[in-house]
DNA sequence: CCCCAGTCCTGCGGGC
DNA sequence: TGCCCGCAGGACTGGG
């Protein structure tokens, strides 16, 4: 569940740990099948003890840790990783540990209770012709509205299913996808090449507004209380959402709809079909 | 180009 | 009380 807010608050997190150096890589005994570490953990000792953090940044849902020889760590947390300077919520999901010194935080913890997370050690050269190959698009926060339409205006998909294909932009995960489209009043299933210029400034403007609003709130925890930041608190922004896990509930917007749920690309969509109508009620003429 | 189903993985809650 | 099953969905893959 992990998307750009929540990894975005993970990073503001981390901060402490720049100027780190690191004394420690361990991948502590777990039952559990071992996540996605690569290369190899004696490799991956060999290449970072000693070396320093040189910057915490953030690529979509990726948290990229950068060292001071031109290679990073990569964080990839999917649908339950977390990266954390506190105690993890538990210590039966804790997959990997970097230990530090030189700064306040001692370590660096990965925890990931469904383990389908990674933590990929790259150059940074590799990292960019990565990019560079198409596999992640621009980042949400930063792509503009010209890239944005450029990426997906040509697309005959669902604007809903295109807004979270990581090759076009990155960071949108399930969950924005719909909090973003009920903002700007778009309905999910209208293909890509069938938006107006008018909506896609719309959706624009509701990419950075709803993401942003969720940063403010350090992102969302759901039900399931996974979701926690660097010091282990809880996000606050799943009591803002507008439409997510909100069926059968009266639209917060208009106070007149009903939020529906239906199925697009095998993954749960929300809306208000009153706010986000198939066809827009146009404005009177005189 | 794009859609779909299957894969990975664990925990939780519904149904019986 | 327990067990099975479906569901959650991010990234990826193979088939159509």
């Amino acid at each position: 569940m992990p998307e750009l807010p929540e990894v975005e608050t993970m990073r503001r997190g981390i901060a402490a740990i720049v100027g780190g150096r690191i004394i420690a890589v361990q991948r502590p005994p777990c039952r559990l099948k071992p996540i996605a570490v690569s290369p190899s953990l004696r490799t991956f000792r060999n290449r970072v003890l000693q070396r320093r953090v040189a910057a915490v940044e953030r690529c979509g849902k990726r948290l990229v840790v950068r060292l001071d020889d031109r290679a990073a760590i990569v964080f990839e947390p999917r649908m339950t990783g977390l990266v954390l300077l506190e105690d993890p919520p538990d210590h039966d999901h804790l997959r990997f540990r970097l230990g530090l010194a030189d700064v306040a935080a001692s370590q660096l913890s990965y925890w990931d209770r469904r383990g389908l997370g990674s933590v990929r050690l790259m150059a940074v050269a590799e990292f960019q012709t990565w990019f560079a190959a198409g596999r992640l698009g621009p980042d949400a926060l930063q792509i503009s509205r010209a890239e944005l339409r450029q990426q997906l205006g040509a697309s005959r998909r669902a604007i809903k299913v295109a807004l979270l294909d990581q090759q076009a932009l990155a960071g949108i995960g399930n969950l924005y996808a719909s909090e973003i489209l009920h903002v700007a009043g778009l309905h999910p299933t209208i293909p890509c090449n069938r938006l107006t210029g008018r909506q896609w400034q719309r959706l624009h403007t509701a990419i950075r507004d709803v993401l942003d609003e969720a940063i403010r709130y350090e992102g969302s925890t759901l039900a399931d209380g996974t979701y926690r930041n660097a010091l282990n608190h809880p996000g606050r922004y799943q009591q803002h959402h507008r439409v997510y896990a909100r069926e059968a509930q009266p639209c917060p917007s208009c106070g007149r709809g009903t939020v529906q749920r239906m199925v697009q690309a095998q993954r749960a969509t929300f809306f208000c079909p009153r706010c986000q109508a198939r066809r827009e009620r146009r404005i009177a003429p005189l």
